[in-house]
DNA sequence: GCTTAGGTTTGG
């Protein structure tokens, strides 16, 4: 087996064991002695790598020798050397021209092409195990920074010494049937790895280069992680050791032996950061030069068509496009079609179609917030993709390709009795098949394309954030108004009220001018009655994080329970390590026959509480501290019943988890678990804050304490039911039209509460939406009508 | 043991 062997900088060096013993070049002879025998020069020539047929190639190659003696002339220090085999693939894929070359194991022979070339009369010829090669990189050209490999080979065990870095790469209008090439390209078009009839997987590429030749390219390896890792098209990609073939007349290439291969985003300017699995790949200055000069060259050459990435916002009905998203859910639908609900946080202007699936076959975020904004989207993935789709995990930064948005989209056969209407909504469908690059794959989540929607993501927690700000500038609400408002106080102009203020309360007639926030999910508060302060809601990405936390920990807990414990199927990844879960249930009600009104459960994800509390009454996540059961932490619900999730106050709560329970309670809901536990229960609440306007000015009010008649809702049911989240959508749309001037809007009759705020040793009024109920505040139907002046 | 696929949709 042939090695070649590099190292840095001119000249012999200790690698080449000591007992070889060099031969000038101009002495050679055909009768010349060889065993043992070194012959070293510069590379001045360096020939094509010639296929003989399967797996045999020839290439000829020319070295000068440097330090010959001054009386020679230089065309006798120059030799043909003819490589047989693979060390002649070797060498033509590691050695340049100007490389210095020592080789051992050679034969001497007569050189057929002396009177032609006026080169030596004879020639070297390598070939077999016995032949050897010893190669110093030029120094002319740029040099790999990369450590590299150097194994000083012992000369007892040569055969370990280290593969050369070198290798050179062929532009695609030279590629020539049937040999091994390594090729640097733009990848022109690309279809994610799919599953072939044989063993392996199989990506199919297009890819082109400086040379403008297009070139078609198969991989097929069983391993899905040794594939290129191609996002999008205009990617670069350095392909090692492809075979070139010939098919329907074009060259094509195809993995062959000990095929790697590395890719590179292909945006100009973008870091230059190789993509691999592979842990021993070889990366150096010069790989950062090629792929600069291939992506400056695409740059300028509009290889990619029309952007296929297009955000939700932007989707056209019935066309095909690249969505870029984050998954927040997944369920099954059946065994050819699985549903997927991603956003990428923009707007889709279209009302997007709603999937229902049953609530325990969902894994991961509900996303019920995100739903009522328009921001999910569904999409179902079908046959070759459902196992794909399989691997993924919500939170994940997925991009899918080929995505068809389809308007007015099937019906599933659970979703008859949701959304009656389908027509108007958008759909998507990833079907089945892998034409027009059609798949899906996860992005790494340090990918630029993911950082920056990662940033547009991050911009809904921002605005949550400015939500809670902009309640500490208004300070706590009051908790009541002994005022009370029956609409027959005398109707007072905004202006009015600014120029007469606190306290009191006013009867004023105005139209919306806008309203924050206009995520309505982010009006959804948590509110203490003891402490007085208000929080977001967490989602359940952030949920589902503390329960993973609290699943680490696998310590028993004893004090008093009856416990069952429920080992799981290992899911795959086979190495993910077994859970259990543990039904924890109060003794004290086990004695009364009432155990299962109280469950507390161990070990279980977000997804498998929410499953297990529609079966039962009252479950109670917990976790083991000490071997004494505790609850998680309380941004996490402390308590699960049917759909509806209750959280305590982290302030105000002095938990008693563990000690007797039940005593007088009859009846367990969320009042009496929570004082079982002592948890200060939170109560939901919808704040919004309300511009309102008249023909005298505009004024800023709140609507908080009684939002919930403004709406008809109930805030708590807000959080666990689409109805009334929709209900609250249609008030706001209907006040508020979605791109409407404010002369369109309804005038509505309602009740101000004036009250003073103290903030830094300054006083400000501020203004409470009250006693307003929507829907007997009878808002004027004549758009255009001015509010009677009073 | 040494193939597999060989870009091109329209559907659930």
């Amino acid at each position: 087996m042939p090695v070649l062997v590099v190292k840095d900088g001119p000249g012999p060096g200790t690698q080449v064991p000591a007992q070889l013993q060099r031969i000038p070049i101009p002495l050679l002879s055909p009768t010349s002695d060889c065993t043992g025998k070194t012959v070293k020069g510069r590379v001045v020539h360096k020939g094509p790598l010639v296929s003989m047929g399967e797996d045999n190639y020839v290439l000829k190659t020319v070295i000068q020798e440097e330090d010959s003696q001054q009386n020679m002339s230089p065309e006798h220090s120059s030799i043909n050397i003819i490589l047989f085999g693979a060390l002649a693939k070797d060498y033509s894929e590691s050695v340049s021209q100007a490389d210095m070359l020592l080789v051992t194991g050679f034969t001497v022979g007569n050189s057929p092409t002396a009177q032609k070339d006026k080169l030596h009369a004879c020639n070297l010829q390598l070939a077999g195990d016995d032949a050897w090669m010893y190669v110093w990189p030029s120094t002319v050209r740029p040099r790999a920074s990369v450590p590299r490999k150097r194994t000083s080979p012992a000369s007892t065990e040569v055969t370990r010494a280290a593969k050369v870095v070198k290798y050179t790469y062929v532009p695609l209008s030279d590629l020539k049937p049937g040999v091994v090439v390594n090729v640097y390209a733009v990848v022109t078009f690309f279809k994610q790895p799919f599953r072939t009839k044989g063993t392996d997987y199989c990506s199919t590429l297009k890819i082109t280069d400086q040379s403008n030749k297009k070139v078609g390219c198969t991989i097929f390896c069983d391993k899905l992680e040794e594939h290129p890792k191609i996002f999008k098209m205009g990617d670069i990609i350095r392909l090692h050791r492809v075979k070139t073939q010939l098919f329907n007349g074009a060259i094509s290439l195809l993995t062959s032996h000990g095929f790697s291969v590395v890719t590179f985003d292909g945006t100009v300017g973008s870091p230059v950061v190789p993509r691999t699995s592979s842990g021993s790949f070889k990366f150096g200055e010069e790989d950062c030069q090629v792929v600069e000069a291939l992506r400056t060259w695409a740059a300028n050459q509009s290889l990619v068509p029309a952007e296929p990435c297009v955000p939700l916002s932007a989707v056209q009905p019935k066309t095909y496009f690249d969505l870029t998203c984050q998954l927040l859910a997944k369920a099954p639908v059946d065994s050819s079609c699985t549903l997927l609900k991603v956003w990428d946080g923009s707007k889709c202007p279209h009302p997007l179609l709603d999937v229902f699936v049953e609530p325990n076959t969902l894994e991961g975020s509900r996303m019920l917030s995100k739903d009522m904004a328009n921001l999910t989207a569904n999409v179902l993935v079908y046959d070759n993709h459902v196992e794909v789709a399989r691997q993924f995990k919500p939170g994940s930064y997925l991009r899918i390709y080929n995505l068809h948005a389809v308007p007015g989209a099937s019906r599933l056969p659970s979703n008859d009795s949701g959304q009656s209407d389908q027509t108007e909504h958008l759909g998507f469908h990833l079907h089945g098949g892998t034409s027009y690059g059609r798949g899906l794959r996860v992005l790494p989540e340090d990918s630029p394309d993911i950082l920056d929607l990662k940033r547009i993501l991050e911009t809904f927690a921002d605005s949550d954030i400015n939500d809670s700000s902009m309640f500490e500038v208004w300070s706590t609400p009051p908790e009541s108004f002994e005022r009370t408002c029956d609409h027959t106080v005398e109707q007072v102009s905004l202006a009015e009220v600014k120029s007469r203020g606190p306290p009191q309360v006013f009867h004023v007639q105005v139209q919306l001018k806008s309203y924050q926030p206009q995520r309505l999910y982010q009006s959804l508060k948590l509110f203490c009655h003891k402490c007085k302060t208000i929080r977001d809601v967490p989602d359940d990405v952030t949920v589902g994080g503390l329960f993973s936390e609290a699943q680490k920990d696998v310590g028993p807990c004893n004090n008093g329970y009856w416990t069952l414990a429920l080992p799981l199927p290992r899911e795959p990844p086979s190495e993910s390590p077994s859970r259990t879960l543990t039904l924890l249930m109060s003794s004290q009600l086990m004695g009364k026959g009432k155990e299962k009104e109280l469950i507390f459960l161990k070990g279980a994800t977000l997804e498998e509480t929410c499953r297990i509390a529609s079966a039962y009454s009252n479950i109670v996540p917990v976790t083991s501290l000490q071997g004494t059961m505790t609850l998680l932490d309380l941004s996490a619900p402390f308590l699960f019943r049917g759909t509806k999730k209750y959280y305590g106050c982290k302030q105000c709560s002095q938990l008693k988890v563990g000690e007797s329970l039940g005593e007088g309670v009859k009846v367990w809901d969320e009042e009496s678990v929570a004082d079982a536990l002592g948890v200060q229960l939170l109560q939901y609440g919808l704040l919004m804050k309300l511009e309102l306007q008249d023909g005298t000015g505009s004024l800023e009010a709140l609507l908080w304490r009684d939002a919930e008649s403004f709406f008809h809702v109930s805030a708590e049911d807000t959080a666990a039911d689409q109805e009334a989240q929709d209900r609250v959508q249609e008030t706001m749309d209907r006040l508020c039209p979605p791109g409407s001037s404010t002369a369109e809007r309804p005038w509505m009759d309602l009740c101000l509460s004036a009250y003073t705020v103290e903030e830094n040793g300054q006083r400000r009024a501020c203004y409470q939406i009250c006693h307003t109920d929507t829907r007997s505040t009878n808002p004027y139907t004549h758009p255009h009508a001015t509010p009677s002046d009073t």
